[in-house]
RNA sequence: GCCGAAAUGGCGGAAUUGGUAGACGCGCACGACUCAAAAUCGUGUGGCAGCAAUGUCAUGGGGGUUCGAUUCCCUCUUUCGGCACCA
């Protein structure tokens, strides 16, 4: 142990001194109070920064969440000294799955076990030095906290927004819970990696398809990099097309696709999911296919459910499918085509249907070639210089340079221009609409798990009955309407005023393979009194995603207590937006998606101003830490570092920054301890430049003033250059200039005055908290008042600002290049290195020059005012 | 396959409205201190040639624009991340 200590030394008896003596140590590690210069005074501009909250898992806070704490603290810190009023807040995404995953594994309830962490947590934070505002911290799993979180639910669903729908749902058999969409990787759980199945479950949907356009135009009210905005877009996919009515032959029946490319004269085949009701009907009989048929049909149809996602997508190039006996007819050639069944195909995309035009889409192609569908061509490029159709696909997206061919009146056309008037063509004759269709898909909002929010919702049946004799009397303005008023049917909300509805403490909450929530087997909590009718009623037992508690929590942090609102609005014109959003790549997607959405949905509602249409305005994300063998740290690999342990051993100013010094911020990096004792031996320096300074070395600024100005150039270049690297969170850098900052002042110490080391010590405080108070205490402490005084902390100090006076050198180099090549320098006051006339003819005169000149013509002489001459030579 | 990011010494990485490539740190070598080691301090450190001055090559490969390219354009290769039978 002793051992271990053996590199600590400031930090030890700093900290001891600090509690021993500071009112502002005790206000910083007091939950009751807030932190002494948590926030500036009211007046000052405000800068939210916010660092996604962890979720309290059972090792502790990790070297990842280290990282990203650490970056935003120095932010905060520096904002802090800049002035700003500056909001840093903290709290615990409790709920979810990873935490039942391990409170099961350790046989206790997940609410102890979450309370144990969460104070692991938080003592860890504060002693890595993260200056959150502990006054507003928050927990999901808290009921003053959810208590939100399902009143938003039930604006969703007051709004028509949440809809109870028996859907095939991802079903995890390991984890025995329904997974969203997002959470199924290749056709395997995200979290513990078996395969998916298939289940059908009566479940919550939330529509957040009604807002994809909102989600991606809101992006242009953001400062997002280009990188998250794409990968929004993408997710939400966008697709304006055209939904075509195919007549089938025979029958009275159509046949709807969805397409974004029609070149319906190529069109030599439709293709249908298995799952389609279509399908359901030729299986019935409906159509009058001949019963052998039928037969093939329905052994496709369950060969193709036997399939897991997985095996569907490791197939995906091989093409397999049956014929549907039927025909339908195209209108542009009057010619007959066939309807195949394939799995190709997804129901859930589009119309569950698609024409097949094989001569320009790679899996039209192979299944044409499969099965001998005819192939034409109908887009050719433009030099006319083309391959046999029957050969390879000739594929054309929207927008890519083609001319129309066996097209009747649209040869010779522009291949893009062509779509657009097969559209207009295709509408004005009344065969199909324009459409719009998203990759983004509702929200399947329900878990059948115990650790979450229950889902604030109450089954009459009694109810039910009555809506459904309204429903048949009532007129709608159009079919969706009257089925989602159908499906929500008996479904009364929980009124706000019994909010929340609370989770109950039981002792078996493992999910079980029936598929229903835990909570069903509670009595107690599934039967009450329908709030409308006062009979008896069901609650519903399904809990919320873990995403539901995430998405709104920054919000509350700006009025976390009360009692009566999520949040008030004058606070949140006070500190919206987020100023700056720290988080993970891994959340890039879904978790700003969602949580914009909820933002979006609450702001229609009015909740919030008008001038904050978005609640996020820039995205940073942080990097990924890997172990030293480069691999991600996993306690399977053994290759897990404990940032609490290195902090025993080197420091905590060590670990922070270190870790803002390994490399870029945004940026994948290999723990290495090597670097980290250089950045030990970094702060070892500093502080023995201090012990220097004290230690006799001649403090008389007088006796050097000729050289003051040098150094005020030194110090007041680098404040402006940290300043600026801060700002853009350029952390490696700014340590890497104040590194070269104390090894230019070593040089010079003799001529150091007492606000030079004020300025040093100022510009560390950020990274190195501890270190920096200790020196600050060092240059005010005064020995003939002793220890009792209280001196103000240098992080209430403000952050130095560079003299304009001292920006620009006197004397400047001047390069000199012969045909861009360097050959030599010309050291010049800086006022004549702008003159280009006298720059030309020194660099000229110079001998190394006149050797390179000798013999030369100059062809052409180029002149950067003080910075260069290039002379260029034949 | 599509989208995105990237490729610079032995290593992590600096530098881009196009203007002295390799800051800072690690490692390494030599020296000082020491009986010795560690720690610390000093000096040097991209490759090649040279005692040196200096020259020359060099930012994944190839091509282009330019007086001048790590930076801009085209193309290829590789790596990482995300999405993926999305019509």
């Amino acid at each position: 142990m002793e051992e271990n200590k053996k590199f600590r030394t400031i930090e030890d008896k700093w900290i001891k001194w600090w509690e021993e003596h500071s009112d502002l140590y005790k206000a910083w590690n007091n939950d009751e109070d807030r932190p002494a210069y948590a926030n500036a005074p009211d007046g000052q501009v405000k800068k939210y920064v916010l660092v996604e909250f962890p979720y309290p898992s059972g090792s502790g806070l990790h070297v990842g969440h280290a990282f990203s704490f650490t970056g935003g603290d120095v932010y905060a810190r520096f904002k802090r000294m800049q002035g700003y009023n500056v909001m840093f807040p903290m709290g615990f995404d409790e709920f979810g799955l990873p935490t039942e995953n391990y409170a099961i594994k350790v046989k206790r309830k997940p609410q102890e076990v979450t309370r144990e962490n969460t104070d692991i947590f938080k003592q860890q934070m504060k002693k890595l030095a993260f200056s959150f505002d502990w006054s507003r911290e928050v927990h999901t799993s808290d009921p003053d906290y959810y208590k939100w979180t399902q009143w938003i639910f039930v604006q969703l669903f007051k709004k028509g927004l949440a809809y109870k729908q028996e859907m095939p749902i991802n079903w995890c058999p390991s984890c025995k819970i329904g997974l969203a969409n997002e959470e199924v990787l290749n056709g395997k759980c995200e979290r513990c990696g078996a395969e998916v199945s298939r289940r059908n479950i009566s479940q919550w949907v939330v529509k957040i398809t009604d807002y994809a356009d909102r989600l991606t135009d809101g992006l242009k009210n953001t400062d997002f990099i280009e990188k998250v905005k794409t990968a929004q877009i993408n997710w939400i996919g966008r697709k304006d097309g055209i939904n075509i009515d195919f007549e089938v032959v025979g029958t009275n029946q159509k046949l709807t696709v969805f397409t974004t490319t029609p070149v319906n004269f190529g069109a030599t085949f439709l293709v249908v999911a298995p799952e389609h009701l279509f399908v359901q009907q030729i299986v019935e009989g409906k159509f009058g296919v001949n019963q052998e048929q039928i037969d093939e049909i329905k052994k496709y149809i369950s060969e193709a459910r036997k399939k897991g996602d997985m095996e569907r997508t490791e197939l995906n190039k091989i093409k397999t499918g049956v014929f549907s006996g039927l025909y339908a007819k195209n209108h542009v050639t009057g010619k007959e085509i066939p309807i195949w069944v394939t799995d190709f195909v997804l129901a859930t995309v589009g119309t569950g249907a698609v024409q097949g035009c094989p001569g320009h889409d790679q899996r039209d192609w192979d299944f044409a070639k499969k099965f001998g569908i005819p192939i034409v061509r109908v887009v050719g490029s433009i030099d006319g210089n083309d391959k046999d159709i029957n050969e390879e696909p000739f594929i054309v997206h929207l927008g890519d340079k083609g001319k129309m061919v066996n097209s009747d009146f649209l040869n010779e056309m522009d291949f893009t221009e062509a779509m657009r008037k097969t559209m207009d063509y295709f509408e004005e004759k009344g065969w199909g609409k324009r459409v719009v269709s998203y990759h983004l898909r509702d929200w399947i909002f329900s878990r059948q798990h115990y650790w979450g929010e229950p889902i604030p919702m109450i089954y009459c049946a009694k109810c039910a009955k009555d809506q459904k004799f309204k429903i048949q009397n009532s007129k709608f303005k159009n079919k969706e309407e009257l089925e989602s008023k159908l499906k929500n049917m008996g479904w009364i909300p929980v009124p706000e005023d019994q909010l929340p509805v609370v989770l109950p403490e039981v002792e078996a909450y493992e999910p079980t393979d029936d598929g229903l929530s835990p909570l069903s087997r509670i009595d107690s909590f599934v039967n009450c009194t329908c709030p409308v009718c006062g009979g008896s009623a069901k609650r519903e037992t399904d809990t919320m995603p873990n995403w539901a508690g995430s998405d709104w929590y920054f919000l509350r942090y700006m009025d976390p207590h009360s009692a009566t609102k999520l949040v008030d609005f004058d606070l949140l014109k006070k500190w919206g937006p987020v100023d700056i959003y720290i988080g993970g790549d891994e959340h890039n997607t879904l978790h700003l998606l969602y949580s914009r959405f909820i933002y979006l949905f609450l702001y229609d509602l009015g909740v919030f101003p008008k001038e904050l249409p978005e609640p996020y305005y820039k995205r940073v994300s942080h990097g990924v830490i890997l172990g030293p063998d480069n691999q991600r740290m996993s306690k399977s690999k053994g290759n897990v570092i404990v940032p609490e342990t290195v902090a025993d051993m080197y420091g905590v100013d060590v670990v922070r920054m270190y870790l803002m010094f390994m490399g870029p911020f945004e940026g994948t990096m290999a723990w290495n301890e090597k670097t980290l004792m250089g950045v030990k031996r970094f702060l070892d320096r500093f502080e023995k430049l201090f012990k220097e300074y004290f230690g006799g070395i001649s403090q008389d600024a007088e006796l050097f003033a000729s050289d003051r100005n040098t150094l005020m150039i030194i110090i007041n270049k680098k404040i402006e250059l940290i300043t600026k690297d801060l700002e853009e969170f350029g952390y490696n850098t700014a340590i890497a200039k104040l590194m070269e900052l104390l090894n230019d002042l070593e040089k010079r110490k003799i001529e150091l005055i007492r606000d030079d080391m004020e300025v040093l010590v100022k510009m560390l405080a950020p990274f190195a908290p501890y270190t920096a108070e200790e020196l600050w205490y060092w240059l005010h402490y005064d020995v003939n008042k002793k220890s009792d005084i209280v001196i103000e902390s240098v992080h209430q100090q403000s952050w130095p600002v560079a003299d304009p006076a001292y920006l620009a050198d006197e004397k400047v180099t001047v390069a000199v290049a012969i045909n861009g090549k360097l050959r030599d320098q010309l050291v010049v006051d800086r006022d004549r290195s702008n003159d280009e006339k006298e720059m030309v003819e020194m660099a000229k005169g110079s001998e190394k020059i006149k050797t390179w000149l000798a013999g030369k013509q100059v062809v052409k002489e180029i002149f950067v005012p003080g910075r260069m001459v290039n002379i260029v030579v034949a």
